[in-house]
DNA sequence: CAGTGGTCTAGACCACCTT
DNA sequence: AGGTGGTCTAGACCACTGA
């Protein structure tokens, strides 16, 4: 019996990091129920001694799972697989992303585009020098051809030049963004509601004062800069929102 | 010029490991303004020289800083603290935790507590065997004597065998579970919007028919085992999430 | 080209848990 | 008492950035 490290393989050549290809193929193994929920993993001195690698390179590995919520250590004790429902992904995802992964056939629809020096709250919230020109977008989204939400957006021109309302019809703001290179690393989020305006229930097909689910949202990039900030509505019996948050 | 070194003092022989200390210190500088915004640190083996450690430990202190997104790496330029407004804790939050937060006093009225085997849904929702006991909590929250939120929660009984009504009456769930020991680590939540219905409107002081956030959360503690299920409603026109996501 | 962070090694001692 | 993870050291080589 040499648990599951006859299950990982490592390829000194490869460009990616050792700890990364161990953490990934772990990951993996979990995720696939090899490693079950409750089963406790090799130590890390027997992995780093089967898989060849110092045992700093096999904690860093392990680490990530730690971080991720994917195992628990305990010292004295072990590394145990944590049980299986408690695996959620913290992730920064938009609503295309979303729609995508359950199947749902996304639609957009452009009402306005434009460029124009960031008005003062817009200015504010995405911590712009006066006078900097910002994007302005508002779209129309649909899933299966049903109308889902109303959505603002505002982004500095330097981070998309190239923007296009055609783009934006097609794909979702933050996978154009990703096109453009931009990545995304911290957002804040306010998630709140209210009742529809006679405006937005008539284009999202709702009632009058139908309640609606609210998200003010402003995104940064791995170097801090601003990136975009949006300002949006779902119709609530179609939408909600699900957030996992670990402790750190 | 030694930089910012000789503003942190390290303690060999305190019990608080060396990177903690060091990290601890760092964040205080930043949040205190004396690392602003922009700000370079000095490099890795710089600080690890003058502080009279090894870089390995330097780094690992540096690293929590970046975990918390205080601070951003770049490869062969170094490491600077991000623009401030980037600073937003990831918590796990209770809504106790809020109102104290922000000087609002919370108060407490519990409808409901008793204890029972769990029915079905709460079951599921907690990953129980069939028949384990659950406290069942109702409670109705104000803040400055305005009614808030109504909140419905459910938690195994062997999580906190001696928790009673009279503690949730003076305090939050959270802080409550905090004094029996429980560590929650993970919190998995959906939250959405609907119409109050009548009782809840009457029980809130809103109008009938009125928006209302809704949020149910499972939360885990550091063992995985699931530790609290809630299910609650916020006054929409005084409550609002905020959440702050950071990608890994 | 020099300097930075990113990765990796081969050890060491300790605190904590289980037996 | 023995085994686990938690911390720490003193090096090394590399990839990337900027001047």
């Amino acid at each position: 019996m040499d648990g599951i490290a006859s299950l990982i393989t490592i390829d000194r050549f490869s460009p990616v990091p050792l700890y990364f290809q161990v953490a990934t193929t772990l990951e993996d193994l979990i995720e696939s129920g090899q490693l079950p929920a409750g089963s406790r993993l090799d130590t890390e001195v027997t992995l780093a001694d089967r898989l060849g690698l110092s045992r700093p390179t096999m904690r860093q590995a392990i680490q990530t799972l730690v971080d991720k919520g994917l195992v628990v250590r305990k010292r004295g004790v072990g590394t145990q697989v944590v049980h299986s429902a408690v695996r959620r992904k913290v992730e920064l995802t938009s609503l295309d992303d979303d729609l995508r992964r359950a199947n749902r056939e996304p639609r957009t629809q452009v009402l306005a585009f434009s460029v124009a020096p960031a008005p003062e709250p817009i200015r504010a919230a995405l911590h712009l020098e006066p006078g900097t020109e910002v994007f302005t977008i508002e779209r129309l989204r649909f899933a299966d051809d049903e109308p889902l939400a109303l959505m603002h957006n505002h982004l500095p021109r330097a981070v998309a030049p190239g923007l296009t309302a055609a783009q934006l019809g097609e794909r979702g703001l933050y996978q154009v963004l990703r096109e453009h290179g931009v990545q995304l690393r911290i957002a804040d989020q306010t998630i709140g509601a209210r009742r529809a305006t006679t405006a937005e229930a008539r284009l999202l097909g709702e009632g009058r004062g139908a309640p609606l689910l609210t998200m003010q949202r402003t995104a940064y990039d791995h170097a801090g800069r601003a990136v975009e900030f949006g300002s949006h509505v779902y119709r609530a019996d179609r939408y909600s929102f699900e957030v996992s948050l670990v402790a750190r």
